[in-house]
DNA sequence: CCTTGACCTTCCAATCGCTGGAAGCCCCAT
DNA sequence: ATGGGGCTTCCAGCGATTGGAAGGTCAAGG
């Protein structure tokens, strides 16, 4: 094999550890590696470039579904880029929903946590909320 | 039983569904509760208690663990308000984390989804920064 | 009294995206 | 040939639910 590497070593090209890889490939997201005679897999630097794809957009919070899709329009070169910037904007929404969630939780807690003395007495406005 | 309900009414009466009241009884976040002789599970108005305080507990984040641990402040009347603004604080710590963290992926992903066209053409700022 | 239907019980499985471990094979260097 | 690393598979767990299946119980109506 000219170009081919070991598992750990598309880890170590991608970034994606050889655990993962596996994984992924056990859910279908990419492909199944070819293999050796005595059965270890084999990867190509093309097979590295889709790992670092994932990651990346794993890093961007996608879900591995949208990724899936994302791939395939990546690899599809008659692809329209309105679909593509439509997941991305789908992804922006539910981000969007999730920050405005949190910032909720924390916004509540932070009032509250300023009411509260934080010293050794039992009063605690904290809990008097959680009890409401 | 002059106080009794059963789980169906608990959960009506805390807003947490009893699928859910028994998840959290087999994890040990609440005490098992009594029993009928047909082995119906009963509560009274101090369990719909603190199921309330535990669902507005959830609300604002807070993870079970924790969550115990707030439960076992709640009702220790000799607690410390400050043990109570640790754990809050601490939480609020976290939630802005997860926070900063969604926020760049938005703000990435804003950017990107900008510089895209999102028409018919292939071309794709959003592919590009994936593959990179 | 019997049936019906709504409730209750337990247990098992799936979600999402990993991560860890166990048991066993392969490959290379000493 | 022996050791140690890396590879293989499979199984299990994380957190916090949710769903379903299979079966027991209760109250009301015919």
């Amino acid at each position: 094999m000219k170009d081919g590497m070991t598992i750990g070593d598309a880890a170590k090209a991608s970034g994606v550890n050889a655990k993962l890889i596996r994984y992924y490939e056990s859910i279908g997201l990419i492909p199944e590696a070819g293999r050796t005679a005595s059965g270890y897999r084999v990867y190509n630097d093309r097979d590295v470039n889709v790992l670092r794809f994932v990651k990346r957009a794993r890093t961007l919070g996608f879900g591995i579904e949208r990724i899936q899709k994302l791939v395939g329009l990546w690899q599809d070169r008659s692809r329209c880029s309105s679909e593509v910037k439509r997941i991305a904007l789908q992804h922006i929404d539910e981000l969007e929903a999730k920050i405005a969630e949190l910032q909720a939780m924390r916004d509540t807690l932070h009032e509250l946590a300023d009411a509260c003395h934080g010293d050794e007495r039992p009063d605690c406005p904290i809990l008097k909320d959680l009890a409401s």
